[in-house]
DNA sequence: TTATATATGCTCATATTGAGCATTGCAACC
DNA sequence: GGTTGCAATGCTCAATATGAGCATATATAA
């Protein structure tokens, strides 16, 4: 590939006849089929869910995968608008927040058997929603999100599954032995247990949800290793995979999804996205807490949002909360033409 | 477009024949080139710069753009791989830290005018490397990227170009008339002018690159959207497009590759990958000020760095710094390994 | 009526941040 | 050789922000 690959835009806009072989090439190899992804993610019962459709099993046995469609260029003119588009169509949801979250463009091995089938990008994309907008789906369900990722599960605490499962079968791993005569590792396979799953004096970092993944992913522990990787064999695979599996690169999607929503409400109000029309600071609190794990001090969670001018007091109460009426709030919208629009800033990393 | 979308790609790999006229809409409507972009930023001489390559003016004139090249799925096994493979052929540049912005679907109108044309897809990808890595450039050279967005440039106080001829065109065409019947808008024009451009009372917020640009973009105001759009014909534009401009959609993935850079050195230590092995603390701050704008303050900028553990001394000593000599440091790698690796936390909106 | 549970107001110790003064040590100049 | 200028470095202090807990208010349920 020695030609001057960045030019190519411009000659075949350009109308420079004399470089159509480059033009030929390129569209030989370089032409793909865009996914668009969506993870739409709400809060219902202080459970965070995932709009999840399920179709016949892969090769893993997983049936469940994000709700996806390829982009149309002749239909949409952005990935956006494309994406807005066949979720209406497809789940008759109106998307209000949405978001890009990344573009991968491997998905394991097991895209590349069929040699002729055109390669596919996906373009991940995270929407939040409320659960008033939630009726009338035509198909898909809502999955909890901890169903796939049950570690990443604190609100009762430290997830059992970690030291039950998941750590014991990573430290394996970590120290299984290197093939001889292969280079040697730029970072230890231990520090990288120990930097996404906090061991050994390190934090948990809730917001390396895909970190974790991938490590998992890497160490063979989860079904789509199984599926994707010749050398993690269904024998080699004596105990059960971490989490539910889901089809194509549709849990490195969602993982990317939660490990993004949990850094963003920290900084932006976008937990509101979440939040009916009115709503009482505990209420709040608990979605908070659903998505990130529950350490939220509640005094001082009330100051931190009521001093960022982030809700306003609607006049009315609500009654029935088990104890003390409480105050209803409603999403002051004004902060979004205020400076730059803070999150609930709750300090990352208190577990 | 009623077909079930989300199950097309399971029937071109699970091989249900009865669903190939999906299959043939789909290769038909939705295939598209993908373009791997790369904003290539160092820092040198206090001025931040980035790789950019000239080429052929476009409709608007523009001759500088990013390097990019196709992505080719039969090559390279992932998308990095891919950029990382032709900005080594094409730049002879051997990329260390890169990470993905963005991707980009709609180039502007200019990009249909060809209807049998393939649609580009941009991914945008943002580098950081060091002068000493700067080389044996095949192609392309280094540019000041004040160049262009001279709005972004704070580092010697309030940049003239804001007063002399941004927010005065931006206020015309905010206080323009609708046309009658028009759809009233969901946010005033003023109101994105004051939180893009921190005027009447907002702050002005450094991270925000891409929204100003793109706002520029909408007023008319930049060489793009001159190109792109209709309504802005030559003669409508009488006065001189704000900073230069560059080819299809770069200076829009520059934009992004700045507002990036400028949010990440806040939370991850990403800042020595723009600086020498060794470096005093102030040189280290004159890196950071080239990239934010100068608002340090040079007492607490050092108590910030040592104090979060980024740096150790070597022991030795620069002088003929102009006046007593500055011990030189090193970046400590070990903080990648300890708790989430913080970046140079200076507060956002100070200015 | 009392127990209980939550809502809400308030205090206080501690950590972090912003700003400035004071001192040190090389280099250039007399 | 001393003096002066300039940047590097050390240190203080007030203003805020944060983390944790105590105290009180007001519902519902037994």
């Amino acid at each position: 590939m020695s030609i001057e690959m960045h030019t190519q835009r411009a000659s075949s806009r350009g109308g420079d006849p004399k470089r159509s072989p480059a033009r030929d090439l390129r569209i030989d190899a370089g032409t793909v089929e865009i996914g668009l992804n969506a993870a739409i993610v709400a809060v219902a019962d202080n459970e965070p869910v995932a709009l999840v459709v399920r179709e016949e099993a892969d090769a893993s046995g997983a049936t469940d995968g994000l709700p996806f469609g390829p982009f149309t260029p002749r239909d949409h003119r952005t990935l956006e608008s494309g994406l807005r588009s066949w979720v209406n169509e497809q789940a008759g949801l109106d998307l209000g927040y949405v978001e890009q979250l990344y573009t991968f463009g491997d998905r394991g091995r097991h895209a590349e058997d069929d040699d002729t089938a055109p390669h596919v990008v996906s373009i991940g994309y995270l929407a939040l929603t409320r659960v008033n907008d939630m009726r009338e789906l035509q198909r898909g369900s809502w999955h909890s999100w901890y169903q796939y990722f049950p570690w990443e599960d604190w609100r009762k605490g430290r997830p059992p599954i970690l030291d039950g499962a998941v750590l014991p079968r990573l430290r394996e791993w970590a120290e299984r032995p290197q093939r001889p005569g292969a280079p040697p590792r730029p970072i230890l396979r231990t520090d990288r247990v120990r930097i996404c799953f906090g061991v050994d004096g390190a934090m948990w970092d809730e917001e390396k949800v895909l970190e974790r993944y991938e490590l998992l992913y890497e160490a063979g522990l989860v079904g789509e290793a199984l599926r994707d990787r010749p050398e993690f064999t269904p024998a080699a695979m004596t105990e059960e995979p971490l989490g539910s599996g889901m089809r194509f690169d549709h849990r490195r999607i969602l993982a990317t999804a939660i490990g993004r929503v949990r850094a963003k409400i920290k900084y932006r109000p976008v937990i509101f996205e979440l939040m009916p029309d009115e709503f009482t600071l505990f209420e709040l609190q608990r979605t908070v807490e659903a998505i990130l794990g529950p350490h939220l001090h509640k005094q001082n969670f009330r100051r931190l949002v009521e001093s960022a001018g982030l809700v306003e007091a609607t006049g009315e109460v609500r009654t029935r909360t088990g104890g003390r009426p409480a105050k209803l709030f409603r999403f002051r919208r004004e902060v979004l033409l205020e400076r730059p629009a803070p999150g609930v800033r709750v300090k990352a990393n208190r577990i």
